[in-house]
RNA sequence: GCACCCAUAGCUCAGCUGGAUAGAGCGCUGCCCUCCGAAGGCAGAGGUCGCAGGUUCGAAUCCUGCUGGGUGCACCA
């Protein structure tokens, strides 16, 4: 149920009526026809643009058009008002009954709010993707959270979502992680070591280098790196598999499937990609000009196999094979995302960091290319996460000595807080992450306040309870809604109406934080009309002696809970059952 | 030098993809608990939507050019 569609599908029959007497003229599109909440609530109920959308293509008054529309949709029951006002907006009011049955089709309709906007197309999330030689950092967390909700989102919105990580384990990192670990190993056997540049001497693999000597006992000990390399190589990286699993269980993070680059190799996947690119004329042999104003000091110009991404909208092409014949980076993730293609998947988004901005039109690029533009590829990029404690900006890590991890973060503030805060922002917007603050019990903190209100309204159906008022589902719905007459309530239940649509607004932008800011103009509405019952007796949600008026203002207010456990649900936040 | 992102109240940020008098929190001023949680609520003050043009019935939103900030710029991933 969504009632702003519903009124723009009566505004939609009710142009189709007035082109069939004649009012208009025939062949009209009404694509860009809408419906939506008027921004002064003074207005009315739902205002529509068809009159001024429609006046230029009819070459008719938009005046004229809106007070012949306005007297179709009057004809309509659940329409009270509708006054043309300023240009041609038409502006509508609802019956009190409208409202009333939509807070009796929350409580019957557990699927409120989902929508069949995605038809059930496959849409893939990659997010995360983290190179596998630590432990995840704020950074990552960012993307993590933002990827998860979004897929949420998404499959909230009606579409067959898969979540996936893309394992970095086929370069170069992980034989500087392999390198690492026998380090670790060596120590673990009493030998001192030294640790070159470059290497990662986080503790967090002390724990990898004893246990590969649980492993293999000291048969690598003194053994060249050509023996142990690739075996480690395996291992190390499924140590950091590992560890990254779990720090993604810390936030509740579940993925659908992990995608290893190193298993690209051997397949002939990459090759029949580029393949597939030099069949359509894109791959060719060439030399790239130095990038102006930031010249190498090593420069020097090399021929290579290059992609014609220019072709597909980048700015130039880029190469796919290094000047001695092998692959760069580049041409493993052309392969991967040609996989997505071939796995028929209807549309992509990449969750990257914003330092991987510049590799967003090339990507495009090549899905645009590998699929004929018939896959989009949306890349989502998550700004940088600034930390701050006590107001002072805040860096250091108990465990990894040179980043803020996950984990940190969560065992600091809990995942729920970590999540919500995180999506309290646009994720190209940068994101100020205060320890303090997001744990602080106030208004100031989005993630308390919504909290409260949810933990609020069970509350009063906790004491409803007490008061031997029953307020199952089953019978809230059978209540007698007509006694939700005051306007502050109906207001309640005209937020709850926009739940729908604001679903479908944030999913076709890629947007979960729209859920965020909407769940706290939500809370902010329980709160307000809460506070009304301290002027007004008659507002109170528990009226003493009256279980029938009780029950219509439990059902309401129950129906708040619904949609906001709903929309924390997509947050990937546990709403909150009281506050302590 | 080029590309991408950002610029909205003193501060932190929304703004429903082009709609009406641009909103919220913090801070500031003044109110509201014999009452289901005041961990809240109500009201007030506070704006040249970075600047200058353009597109049209209509622009914070789209286009162009500036200014200021962030990020990234062959054979690393």
């Amino acid at each position: 149920m969504n009632l702003f569609a519903d009124i723009r599908g009566l505004v939609i029959a009710s142009l189709d009526a007035m082109v069939a007497d004649g009012t208009l003229p025939e062949g009209l599109a009404t694509g860009a026809v809408s419906v939506e909440p008027p921004r002064d609530a003074t207005h009315g109920d739902m205002a529509t643009n068809a009159a001024m959308v429609l006046a230029k293509p009819a070459k008719m008054n938009p005046r004229q058009i809106a007070d012949a529309l306005a007297a179709k949709l009057l004809l309509d029951p659940r329409v009270s008002a509708a006054e043309v006002a300023g240009p041609g907006f038409l502006n509508l009011r609802l019956e009190a009954s409208v409202w009333q049955g939509l807070v009796n089709a929350i409580l019957t309709t557990p699927t409120y709010g989902q929508s069949d906007l995605g038809q059930n197309q496959k849409m893939m999330v990659e997010y995360v993707s983290a190179n596998p030689t630590g432990p995840l950092h704020v950074g990552h967390t960012r993307g993590a959270v933002f990827g998860d909700a979004l897929a949420s989102l998404l499959d909230y919105a009606g579409y067959d979502v898969t979540r996936e990580y893309y394992i970095n384990d086929g370069g170069a990192q992980v034989d500087v992680l392999a390198r690492s670990v026998y380090l670790r190993y060596q120590e673990a056997h009493d030998v001192t070591v030294e640790w070159p540049e470059g290497s990662y001497p986080g503790d967090y693999l002390i724990a990898v280098g004893e246990a590969l000597k649980e492993k293999v006992g000291d048969k690598y000990l003194n053994a060249p790196e050509d023996e142990w390399l690739a075996e480690i190589r395996e291992y190390a990286s499924e140590a950091m598999m590992d560890l990254i699993r779990s720090d993604l269980a810390q936030l509740g993070v579940v993925m659908d499937s992990f995608y290893s680059e190193k298993s690209l190799y051997g397949t002939g996947l990459i090759e029949k990609a580029i393949s597939e690119l030099d069949a359509k004329g894109l791959i060719y042999r060439g030399t790239l000009e130095p990038p102006k104003g930031k010249m190498p000091e090593d420069w020097e110009p090399r021929e290579q196999t290059l992609f014609k991404s220019t072709a597909h909208g980048d700015d130039v092409d880029r190469p796919v094979q290094k000047s001695d014949g092998a692959w760069t980076y580049f041409a493993p993730d052309i392969a991967y995302h040609y996989g997505k293609v071939q796995r028929g998947f209807d549309q992509l988004i990449d969750v990257f960091g914003a330092d991987h901005g510049g590799y967003v039109k090339r990507m495009k690029a090549a899905v645009s290319a590998l699929s004929d533009g018939k896959v989009p590829l949306d890349v989502k990029l998550t700004q940088l996460v600034k930390l701050y404690k006590d107001g002072e900006p805040f860096k250091m890590s108990k465990r990894a000595g040179t980043f803020v991890t996950l984990r940190d973060v969560v065992d600091a503030v809990g995942k729920d807080v970590t999540r919500f805060h995180m999506l309290t922002r646009k994720n190209d917007a940068p994101l100020d992450f205060d320890f303090d603050k997001v744990t602080e019990q106030s208004k100031d903190n989005p993630v308390f306040y919504v909290q409260y209100a949810h933990a609020r309204v069970k509350s009063v159906m906790r004491k409803a309870v007490d008061a031997g008022v029953d307020v199952s589902d089953a019978t809230l719905a059978g209540a007698d809604l007509g006694k939700l007459s005051h306007d502050a309530e109906i207001a309640v239940a005209k937020k709850l109406a926009e739940w729908p649509r604001l679903v479908e607004i944030a999913a076709k932008g890629h947007e979960p934080h729209r859920i965020a800011f909407y769940l706290y103009d939500l809370a902010s509405d329980l709160h307000g009309l809460w506070n009304r019952g301290n002027d007004d007796v008659s507002l109170r949600f528990l009226q003493d002696g009256d279980n029938d008026t009780t029950q219509a203002k439990i059902a309401l207010i129950r129906s708040v809970s619904v949609v906001i456990a709903a929309g924390l649900g997509i947050l990937g936040v546990t709403p909150a059952e009281e506050m302590r």
